[in-house]
DNA sequence: TTATAATTTTGTAGCGATTTCAATAATGTA
DNA sequence: TACATTATTGAAATCGCTACAAAATTATAA
């Protein structure tokens, strides 16, 4: 909790409880979760918790950089206070989304050479072990 | 127009008059335009043309492999008939996205090795060499 | 050709995600 | 305590997209 505080205040923003809360839910679950999962999640603790907070909070988390948008799917906006680069994998069986490492130094581009780079995302979308195996012992 | 009708039908698509022009602005215009987009132009060509229509072609197209979807922004969804395996850039400055090559093969991930992968998408987002350049001249 | 069936296009209505905005609540300051 | 500032809330509006049924077009059969 003093954490999460202390990385709210150390980013310009005041730490309410609101933003607290959904800082340490962005940060214990790293489940890439949605809008309306984190609101679903946390007005059980806090009943009067509205969506457009939820939804004020993110867009600031982002504009100050600590946490990054997922958009593997083009009809839901996911989140990530990993703000690190890494690849976001998603299974097309369960829906999952996971997280992966990639050499983000080696990767080779051509055509934008002279271009400024600020955020890269890797997103890969297929089958993920689990599910594969599932269908191994289905079938 | 020989070769479009072909690819639809190539495709299991009736090419249709609607089908064959949106297909052909798709080709002839890499500019990875929204459905907003690309109604805005071609209904100056048919002015019947309904935005309905556009969307179901597109999501005709995506689902028989001929477009991609681009999510490299979460409040638009671009689309792409060049289906091989590229990157995209987007300027931050001036949004225009642009193509990039990339080593799909070598590219080194960890975390997820027995995963299968059905489709990769790379985005970057940063400062294109033109924006780079006008700033320049500006300061 | 003509009648009929199947497909495609169109426009309206509806839905879900997100934003706008004004009122209320909470917090900070003199 | 009084006042100013900031944050939260909820209702209404907007936007992108989908569902659906009617109209238009195209294909098929007699």
């Amino acid at each position: 909790m003093k954490t999460i505080s202390k990385h709210l205040t150390d980013s310009g923003i005041k730490p309410s409880y609101q933003r607290i809360r959904i800082l340490t839910y962005l940060m214990e679950n790293k489940n890439h979760p949605t809008v309306e999962m984190i609101h679903k999640e946390l007005v059980n603790e806090i009943p009067t918790l509205s969506k457009t907070t939820v939804y004020n909070t993110l867009k600031q988390f982002v504009e100050k950089g600590i946490t990054q948008v997922i958009n593997i799917e083009d009809n839901e906006t996911r989140y990530d206070a990993d703000i690190s680069t890494h690849g976001h994998f998603k299974c097309l069986k369960c829906n999952k989304v996971y997280d992966f490492k990639f050499d983000n130094k080696n990767l080779e581009v051509s055509d934008i050479e002279d271009f400024d780079f600020f955020q890269t995302h890797l997103y890969i979308k297929g089958i993920c072990k689990n599910c594969k195996y599932l269908l191994n012992i289905k079938n």
